[in-house]
DNA sequence: CCGATATAGTTTACTAGTCAATTAAATCGA
DNA sequence: TCGATTTAATTGACTAGTAAACTATATCGG
């Protein structure tokens, strides 16, 4: 039962292209790359476009900000530096808690959103729009399936 | 029609859920991640098993490598330092090419690959098992047409 | 009220990748 | 045959993440 995969008929180890993992891995990648090039003429990149889509729903601490999309605080440090330098997002002292900081956007960054918003729509449609709506709709349904089956939450417990 | 994904119902930007592109990512990176632990047993990452993997089919130019697997010469040439610190992988001159080296696995390195084969089958029984075959098969199906209707190759042209 | 513990954020060291520059060898053309 | 171009590999500078150590502030218990 350990070589199970689909595409596994020869003997000896599983193929990498046995795996449905790799294929995930392999799409998402360029899809990945896809947008980080339509991004690159914004210039922002895929993880500061998350951050910057998040601090929309208003002022967030970097922690709240890592739970909700799956980053450690550390990382949430180095994207919020980056994004300060870039004059799109502000981070100052919370008012209620000595060692807390809370990150807003500024008006440069709330300007951008809906910008970076439209080359995601338009990113997606170019990769998935050719699907058949059904396939879609599988494709689709298969993901919600395995983050529900899973738990999976934002992945670094830390 | 540009806020066209099926969950993006609120008016202004689209939500970072409204996009497949932002799931396919969410769960391979879940994917990847959990069997990045799996192989952290064995002392080695996800990249390092596609290159052992890949080297089991022959010696190997780090070139060549680069396309098959789809990283870049640089990207190939760290690895390969990786793994011939771990002892998995030699690196010699060509016979026929003053330029070129070529890999191949070591005695302990071809030891390894059914090992971590065996990793990748349970990762991906763990993961995906669970899903009525014929939404499992759906999923395959509609990440390999992305692949063909894209004509996705090993990313970097460089 | 004060010590122990938990939490927020940053920093350091590491893996993992890109791109661009560099070096060296091979090949192609006049 | 020798100069120009291409190709192979490496290296350096950068983005992007984790994990773990560290600092500072809060909070909880006795």
């Amino acid at each position: 039962m350990s070589a199970s995969s689909p595409a596994d008929t020869s003997p000896g180890p599983a193929a990498l292209a046995s795996h449905l993992g790799y294929w995930l891995r392999y799409v998402s990648n360029h899809v990945s790359q896809a947008f980080a090039r339509r991004l690159e003429d914004r210039g922002v990149t895929v993880a500061e476009w998350v951050v910057l889509r998040q601090l929309l729903e208003g002022e967030t601490a970097p922690s709240q900000l890592a739970q909700q999309i799956g980053l450690t605080r550390g990382a949430v440090t180095r994207l919020a530096d980056r994004l300060i330098a870039k004059q799109l997002v502000t981070r100052r002292a919370s008012a209620t808690d000595g060692r807390a900081q809370m990150l807003s956007l500024t008006e440069a960054g709330r300007d951008l959103v809906p910008v970076l918003a439209a080359t995601a729509d338009e990113n997606d449609a170019a990769f998935f729009a050719h699907l058949p709506p059904a396939e879609r709709a599988a494709l689709e349904r298969a993901l919600k399936d395995l983050v529900r089956h899973h738990g999976l939450r934002a992945v670094p417990i830390d």
